[in-house]
RNA sequence: GUGGGUGUAGCUCAGCAGGAUAGAGCAUCAGGUUGUGGCCCUGAGGGUCGUGGGUUCAAGUCCCAUCACCCACCCCA
């Protein structure tokens, strides 16, 4: 035998009994999203390597080492997208979102894929659910999406989470702070962490988020960002913290927060699980240059994304359940010897029947014997099983046995798909009513 | 890219200081006499013990390498 394929490294299938935990997901993003008047965007799962490299920024971790770039048969460099924001971001400018109405609100949800080393909350393949707003450099809308990453996770049955708000400035003020910062971080040069040693010089704004306990300390005393926004970016964040005590958000300022990729500008935010574990559920903020560094007219955006990946194990971990919306099946199945197929056909024509009639039904398919049948009507969670024999042929009847209640009986072979339809609806009310309370 | 842990049937695991045809539970399939599930009973199928070397009279059991998975770091969702 040969050897059997696994997925790739950092992919994995999503298996019906996982999966519909996932539509759910999807199905409360898109609530809220048509809520605060975001629409769907699709974009390709690939771009040119370029527009993430201008996108992304080329000295960020993401271009310089996860990105999953090769060669198409034309030559070209194409890249499977790390992230949405700079396809998005594309796609506004090449389908002229920009000359139309302003603000535009998308959001999208689908894999992004980075080559990273998989652990906990973090895959090759991931998903994540975002949105863009362009247009817009209203401090309102930083909160609006704020308030919208915090509301999908508050329906979704998500609680203690930490939404933490911060500005980086524009690049003045994140220069004048970035020189301050490595100038009082050199004077501990010896006593800063490798890794700080090395940002210093590349990214200095990066020390701040550093966990090791020396680097913690030393920032205790180093200078904050805040004394060195630039009188529209204070404004603009004295703004934001206004607009977000008028929600239910419950933020905390963080001057210590910082993004990972180069394109935020003044809001950043971050909401991560209750608890110390490290990884975020989301991150986003506001990029002021990126649509003009993509090649159109300076243009506001601001945005989130949210790891789906992560909220399903937020989920977990807060013991969230799941809604089971099950509809009612019904299993067809023969009885006795059927040599000439006559059973078989006859219960073809009963299963399009009930499905003709919205009924979802199900019939053997292996040829197995009626005791086989029934275990796997059962297996299923057939609500009701429906046993069709010579005699029922003869007499143009059929059996219905209730699998809750263990009962059954004949009734006539015309009426049946009436008797079902009102069976299952019975029924399904009692499941409603059952779930409401 | 770095560090740590794990790797025996589909799943969860046993396998005792290395020694006989590698086991259990669950799952799957088939039966428990004529056309009936969920309980119970019986039986069957299914494993090159991740892979490749080495040590040994003998390795699932020791050593090395490799791969995969998990966890952490970096970074991020």
């Amino acid at each position: 035998m040969v050897a059997v394929i696994k997925a790739p490294r950092g992919t994995r299938d999503l298996l019906p009994g996982e999966i519909e935990k996932w539509h759910y997901v999807e199905k409360i993003a898109r609530e809220v999203s048509e809520i605060y008047g975001y629409e769907e965007i699709r974009t390709p799962l690939f771009e040119h390597t370029e527009l993430f490299q201008r996108g992304i920024g080329d000295t960020t971790d993401v271009v310089q080492k996860e990105m999953y770039t090769f060669e198409d048969r034309g030559g070209r460099s194409v890249t499977l997208r790390p992230e949405g924001t700079a396809a998005v971001v594309r796609a506004y400018l090449e389908n002229h979102l920009n000359s139309g109405p302003q603000p535009v609100k998308v959001y999208y949800m689908g894999p992004m894929f980075r080559y990273d080393r998989p652990q906990a909350g973090r895959m090759r393949q991931f998903h994540q659910l975002g949105i863009e707003a362009f247009g817009s450099s209203d401090a309102a809308l930083d909160a609006e999406v704020i308030s919208y990453t915090y509301d999908f996770f508050y329906r979704l049955g998500l609680r203690g989470l930490r939404v933490e708000v911060n500005s980086v400035g524009c690049p003045q003020c994140r220069s004048r702070f970035g020189e301050a910062l490595k100038s009082f971080m050199e004077k501990y040069e010896e006593s800063l962490c490798p890794n700080c040693r090395e940002r210093l010089s590349r990214n200095p704004l990066r020390v701040l988020d550093c966990k090791e306990q020396k680097c913690r300390e030393l920032l205790a005393g180093a200078p904050s960002i805040y004394d060195y926004l630039c009188r529209k970016c204070s404004e603009h964040f004295e703004q934001v913290k206004s607009y977000l005590n008028l929600t239910d958000v419950p933020f905390e300022v963080s001057g210590q927060l910082v993004r990972g990729l180069d394109y935020y500008t003044q809001t950043v935010f971050e909401v991560s699980p209750p608890g110390d574990g490290q990884g975020s559920l989301a991150g986003g903020g506001r990029y002021s240059n990126l649509v003009e560094i993509c090649g159109g007219p300076a243009t506001p955006g601001i945005g989130v994304a949210i790891g789906l990946e992560r909220v399903l194990l937020a989920l977990q971990s807060q013991g969230v359940e799941f809604p089971s919306v099950k509809k009612e099946r019904v299993f067809i199945a023969t009885a006795g010897d059927d040599p000439a197929g006559k059973l078989n056909r006859e219960a073809m024509r009963l299963l399009l029947e009930l499905r003709r009639c919205d009924l979802p039904a199900e019939k053997d398919l292996l040829r197995r014997s009626l005791k086989s049948q029934m275990k796997q009507a059962g297996r299923i969670g057939a609500g009701y099983a429906v046993i069709l024999g010579m005699d029922e042929l003869e007499n143009g009847t059929v059996v219905v046995r209730d699998m809750l209640k263990g009962e059954q009986s004949e009734i006539s072979r015309d009426g049946l798909t009436e008797y079902l339809k009102a069976m299952v609806q019975i029924r399904e009310e009692i499941f409603w009513k059952a779930a409401e309370n």
